[in-house]
DNA sequence: GGATTGACGTGTC
DNA sequence: AGACACGCCAATC
């Protein structure tokens, strides 16, 4: 576990760049992103800074970024509802009624890249 | 500056 | 299995 700069505004950057970090044809949880930045529980926070993160550039792959369940809970904050599902899809990755199949086989642990950080 | 809200998560009932 | 409750903490009103 890498040391994380508390600074609240760093806290966006360091979800930004968790997100950035998340490989083609993966996805990951908001709780695993919050648990990198030390914020375990705190997942709200990192959905909340995604919701933002349409604001940022480059665009972020916040489609490969989902709920604990694989859930598509953001879906809604693309240009259109099926984008994010499109997008998955589109990189090999099953989905079914909002929902990433087999999401513990996709998902991808960001702990794992916590030395990069 | 207190109250409300939210792209969540885990635990109970 | 599905519904409900509570905690988390920054951002926004």
């Amino acid at each position: 576990m890498r040391e994380v700069d508390k600074s609240t505004t760093n806290f966006y950057e360091q979800v930004y760049a968790i997100v950035r970090l998340i490989p083609r044809g993966r996805v990951t949880s908001y709780g695993a992103i919050a648990k990198v930045l030390g914020r375990a529980g705190s997942a709200r926070m990192v959905g909340y800074a995604m919701k933002s993160a349409s604001l940022v550039q480059p665009a972020l792959p916040a489609h490969r970024v989902v709920n604990s369940m694989g859930l598509l809970s953001g879906r809604h904050a693309f240009e259109t509802d099926t984008y994010m599902q499109e997008m998955l899809e589109n990189e090999g990755i099953a989905v079914e009624n909002e929902k990433v199949v087999n999401f513990k086989d996709y998902f991808w642990n960001p702990n794992e890249l916590a030395d990069e950080l």
